[in-house]
RNA sequence: GGGCAUUUAGCUCAGUGGCAGAGCGCCUCGUUCACAUCGAGGAGGUCGUAGGUUCAAAUCCUACAAUGCCCACCA
């Protein structure tokens, strides 16, 4: 055995040694396990936080040696929105768009470039020793899985609880397409509010509105101000003048208004407020279309038509000062909504769309945001830690509906076909002629909600996957897509299984730089996890992002601590060393324990019992430090330091000790551990893997 | 506007009722003797502030402060 512990002659020996061997397939047990991998976009590399997986392996290897029947399920997810987008820059860097390909070859081109991406992202897991069962490696365009996706819709829409609306909806004009509330951001904007006169008619008076975006006046339908608002009781009724256009609109009371804001009167633009809309509503306003999906103004704003709309703000406001319109300008913070994935502001349109129903009670009796949070409630799921319940609480009480419908190619076409006024919903295409598909594409989401009943098989004739392994044990990802994904998870999982998708949602925090700082490129503190995984091995890695690391709280990583860990690795194979390879040529068989050798068999049973129950209760990270601790302060320092002197005696508790110690460490160093057991007497060509828990006594 | 979290050694963080911990960094000493990617020893903290509960508080409660994050349709 070499001096100094090389990872590079281990890792890859190994993970062949275990995919080869079946190892990483499940074997009848007694009991079920399994985790379906969080599917990573197939749009790119991997990064350091998908190392985050780990999480999801110790619990794998674990329950492995326990002896259960333990699958973990890997795959990719298209991720609609951003691998468009992704994929159209790509275009661009060689002048070309999707336009110039059409549709179809858009698709094709994507598809193929995902198919790359899964390649390099897979061959990523595997170096980070990943112990997933490729057999059964899953994408979410997969022709069954795209049925099954088909086969909820169709679920949905007949039993009432998808449908078709017109309405106010979030409109990404870069994009050209519409966003749900979650795909929308907020961020704080300092701009003008503007003091606008509305002359009143047949009246030299004025009424004064504040408005934020003077341009959407042109679709202006009312002025209205608060019921209770003595300064405007004798307006309200009348008839103000819209500037610029000259068009009559109503003066209105509605309580939605606030009268310490502005002026107490606000201008209601029905086509381009949430508010307004709201408004609009209940006062049966027209909705005035005036800038149209492209963001240039429409016919309806007369002689700004075409126009850009921020170029049409800076006109208007110019015109109305020329009238002698602008009373004032005032500084203003508000919030802005900027698309999630392009950062272009969003404009609140109009527009038919696909929604499913978060709130309605179906023909099945099924309610989907009601049902999943007494999924949670009922404990049936628990979410760790805990704090994410109430979060988890506050947002499903109150949902929107969920609108499913996207303006763009990659992803799931809706499965809706038209044929004059019939509507077709199902999972091939009607028969005969004249049917034309809707071009929408589902919400991304829509399929991932999906995955942990899609990749097991739910619904096909081989469905074998489903009856052994759903609901799955546990769904281990970052708190940053409890709402995108595990809630929907939860809905769409009961709704279509009738049970529970996962027992526990297990969320581990962001991975960020040394000093706390998010990883980006522009700040050059990324972090690769296969870069670094190859400077200082897998394990090492491993072991640096669970290593004194808490559930729900961001992890810190920084170089220094990885090198730690790898030093950690050193010194396991040393220890390592020193018992299998300077091993003394006569062992007495049983001989006479000392006071050592009694507190370093009491230590390993104590840490035997804390591992595991740590492990069952999600505390890696102290389990982590637990396992560092005892093999180098307790084991090393003090036991090994002892034992010189009377190796012949020693030696078998030299073994005993390491060899079960090593069983505890597997989860979260799988290579080293591998390699040094099969170094053991009479271990050579099996598997630590399947070697067996230690047992507590 | 609402909610959540964090505040512990120079830095990064564990620790949730019982004598203050780890990694990295720092200081001193030590390389025949498993390991210098090491060992032995050491310096360094009134656990954000102020109250309270308790035999006992970093840990539970209250208030405050600072920082971060999430959610939200006030023009």
């Amino acid at each position: 055995m070499d001096k100094v512990y090389d990872h590079k002659h281990v890792e890859s020996k190994w993970y062949s040694f275990w995919e080869n061997g079946g190892l990483f397939s499940p074997k009848s047990g007694r009991k079920y396990f399994s985790i379906i991998l969080p599917p990573p976009n197939a749009n790119g590399r991997l990064h350091i936080g998908h190392a985050m997986y780990v999480i999801e392996d110790i619990m794998i290897r674990y329950h492995r040696l326990l002896g259960d029947s333990t699958l973990w399920l890997p795959g990719a997810d298209h991720a609609g929105i951003l691998t468009q987008v992704v994929y159209e820059r790509e275009l661009e860097k060689k002048g070309q768009s999707r336009h110039h390909l059409g549709r179809e070859e858009f698709f094709k081109q994507t598809y193929q470039f995902t198919q790359e991406n899964k390649k390099q992202m897979y061959a990523q897991l595997r170096a980070m020793g990943f112990s997933l069962d490729w057999s059964r490696e899953k994408f979410t365009l997969d022709t069954e899985i795209s049925k099954a996706v088909y086969q909820t819709f169709k679920l949905l829409y007949d039993d009432g609880l998808i449908y078709q609306g017109n309405r106010m909806i979030n409109w990404c004009p870069r994009c050209t397409t519409v966003l749900s509330d979650l795909e929308v951001s907020h961020t704080d904007k300092t701009s003008s509010l503007w003091y606008i006169k509305y002359p009143l008619k047949d009246s030299t008076d004025f009424v004064v509105v504040a408005t934020t975006r003077p341009e959407t006046m042109l679709g202006d339908a009312a002025v209205a101000v608060n019921p209770n608002d003595t300064r405007y009781k004798a307006l309200v009724g009348k008839t103000a003048v819209l500037p610029l256009l000259n068009r009559d609109i109503p003066i209105i009371a509605d309580s939605f208004v606030d009268q310490e804001f502005g002026t107490g009167a606000v201008k209601i633009t029905p086509a381009h407020d949430p508010n307004d809309y709201e408004i609009g509503e209940r006062h049966s306003l027209p909705k005035i279309q005036v800038i149209g999906m492209d963001d240039k103004m429409t016919k309806e704003a007369g002689k700004y038509v075409s126009a850009d709309k921020y170029a049409t703000r800076k006109q208007v406001l110019a015109d109305l000062e020329s009238q002698g319109l602008v009373e004032r300008v005032e500084r203003h913070r508000y919030n802005i909504g900027v698309c999630e994935r392009c950062d272009t502001i969003i404009e609140p349109q109009i527009s038919k769309q696909w929604f499913v129903a978060m709130n309605k009670t179906g023909k099945s009796g099924k309610t989907l945001a009601k049902d999943a949070l007494k999924a949670v409630k009922s404990g049936k799921i628990k979410i760790i830690p805990e704090r994410f319940e109430k979060i988890y609480y506050n947002w499903m009480g109150n949902l929107h509906d969920w609108c499913i419908s996207r303006q763009i190619w990659w992803g799931h076409q809706i499965p809706v076909w038209y044929k004059e006024d019939e509507v077709y919903v199902g999972i091939e295409p009607p028969k005969g002629p004249g049917w034309f598909q809707d071009t929408d594409t589902l919400d991304t989401w829509f399929s991932s909600g999906q995955w942990p009943f899609t990749t097991l098989g739910w619904g096909q004739k081989d469905d074998s996957d489903f009856e052994k392994f759903y609901p799955t044990s546990v769904m281990e990802t970052g708190y940053d897509i409890l709402f995108f994904w595990v809630a929907r998870m939860i809905m769409l999982g009961l709704y279509v299984t009738n049970d529970v998708p996962f027992k526990t949602v297990y969320l581990h925090g962001l991975v960020r730089d040394e000093r706390g700082q998010k990883m980006s490129k522009s700040k050059n503190n990324v972090i690769d996890p296969l870069n670094v995984a190859g400077k200082y091995g897998a394990d090492a890695v491993r072991m640096a992002l669970v290593f004194g690391t808490g559930p729900g709280n961001d992890t810190n990583l920084g170089e220094s601590k990885i090198r730690g860990m790898r030093n950690f690795t050193n010194k396991l194979w040393n220890v390592g060393r020193f018992i299998i390879d300077m091993k003394p040529e006569k062992i007495k068989p049983h001989p006479k324990k000392t006071k050592e050798d009694e507190e370093i068999l009491e230590k390993l049973k104590r840490i035997k019992k804390l591992v595991t129950h740590g492990i069952e209760n999600y505390h890696f990270g102290i389990v982590a430090e637990m396992l560092y601790n005892f093999i180098w302060h307790d084991f090393a320092d003090k036991y090994v330091e002892h034992s010189k002197p009377r190796r012949e005696d020693s030696q078998p508790i030299l073994e005993e000790v390491f060899e079960e110690y090593l069983r505890l460490l597997h989860p979260f160093m799988p290579f080293i551990t591998e390699d040094l057991w099969q170094r053991l007497p009479n271990k050579s060509g099996q598997s630590i893997m399947v070697s067996g828990w230690p047992k507590r006594n």
